[in-house]
DNA sequence: GTGGTCTAGACCACA
DNA sequence: GTGGTCTAGACCACC
């Protein structure tokens, strides 16, 4: 259910709160489902429970899930909340692309060109975490 | 001309080759002009000389400037040459984005609607390095 | 294991990874294998732990090791690999030396003899599952 | 007739060096004629006089050339005596060479194949100063 | 514990 | 003057 990718540079604490994240927004999990136990998914995951008590800690200071000693860890909030939530900086970091994109010099046409193949295509695949592309880049 | 923001988390030596990748990209330095000597960059940020020495040998071995010991740094490309290398990134990383922005729930018309607005905005070198923005990721 | 020339030409971030280069071509690390710490290797070698990194992210840009920052360094190829990303350069380098060679008078005769010399002296730890060396494929 | 690499990573003094043996082995200068001035060469090479003059000095103390005060300075030995000096570093970097090809995997046939093709075509062609190869290889 | 980054100050070769 | 290398010591995020 849960992919880490070990030689990502991206921190696995993470890639957890996305990967749940990702499975609230496609509706796998909903509101008031239980995660799995810290110690569970570090074995599953054969991971650093520590690892993973960063990760549940980070997603409640977030708001994604919401803890109660002693029982577990739950989702806090329902697939739409999280959608409005994460619109701001989705947004943002569109503007902040698509301006670079201008920069380097692809033509707009090209760009909504591409905003449609997305859009039309069916919403599937995770993808993301690139651990070590040979090139660098960065935006 | 190259600004730095100490409380970024992106590394100052990557901030410096963003600085002067825009440079070349705005057309303010062209192929084969002299950089500042990485004592006099030093001064002028008051950074250490050796966090812009690494700048220069990173966008070195990027092939964004070579370096003549004795002599001094130089840009190693023209504009659309650094253009023609980051389209593909730029491609890619928009796709991702716009992606992203699909499963949070924007509508296409809403996508659509700011690519227009950024392309026909006036091109002017605006500055990132967005500090503690919560989306960290870079490469 | 591993042997600096304080007074080599080479800096010894080149040489730590021309050392660790030669531990893989001879089967004495393998791939995914745990490469010493950076402390660690600094206090044996009697190094500082700047430059012990330093050689560690060229050899990680160089595609030769992997790190991950509150893990540890690892092996990123097999012997294989890394004979066929060398022999390129191996022999163009080859090729200018015996243009050279033969530039300064010495006889064909008496190159080949050393090339024959040179090829029927022990190799010196070549490890077994090397497969068939004259593989076109992959990097 | 000297051809300076200014991006070239081997000093300069060293290519000017590079540069007269290889006239003198071509036969284009012989023993007891004259080198151009320290400051026609800088000049025609718009090189700084200060490096002609260190190359000079260096192609001094190795004995490739002798310097009258006031005078100028002349070839000091003949092609062939040129050639016995080079030869025995040229084979040591020959064997190094050599067996790093062995090193990586390059079979017997093939190292005596690319012997055999260079000792056949016409002895021409000034190579070497390789810049800035991407690939910054050692041995 | 690990690697990543930065500062401070030094020495070197090259032009 | 330039860039290249190294040392010493520090702080950080991550596991």
């Amino acid at each position: 259910m849960i992919l880490i990718d070990q030689r990502s540079r991206v921190p696995i604490y993470e890639q957890i709160q996305e990967n749940f994240e990702m499975l609230v927004l496609t509706g796998a999990l909903k509101r008031d489902e239980q995660l799995p136990g810290v110690r569970t998914l570090a074995k599953e995951l054969a991971i650093n429970p520590n690892t993973i008590a960063k990760a549940y800690q980070l997603m409640e200071v977030a708001g994604i899930i919401y803890s109660l000693p002693g029982r577990g860890s739950f989702i806090a909030l329902t697939a739409d909340e999280l959608r409005q939530r994460h619109r701001p900086q989705a947004l943002q970091k569109f503007r902040e692309v698509t301006f670079h994109l201008k920069e380097v010099g692809v033509a707009e046409t090209e760009a909504r060109a591409e905003v449609s193949r997305i859009y039309a295509s069916p919403s599937e695949g995770r993808d993301k975490n690139d651990s070590r592309s040979e090139s660098d880049e960065k935006i």
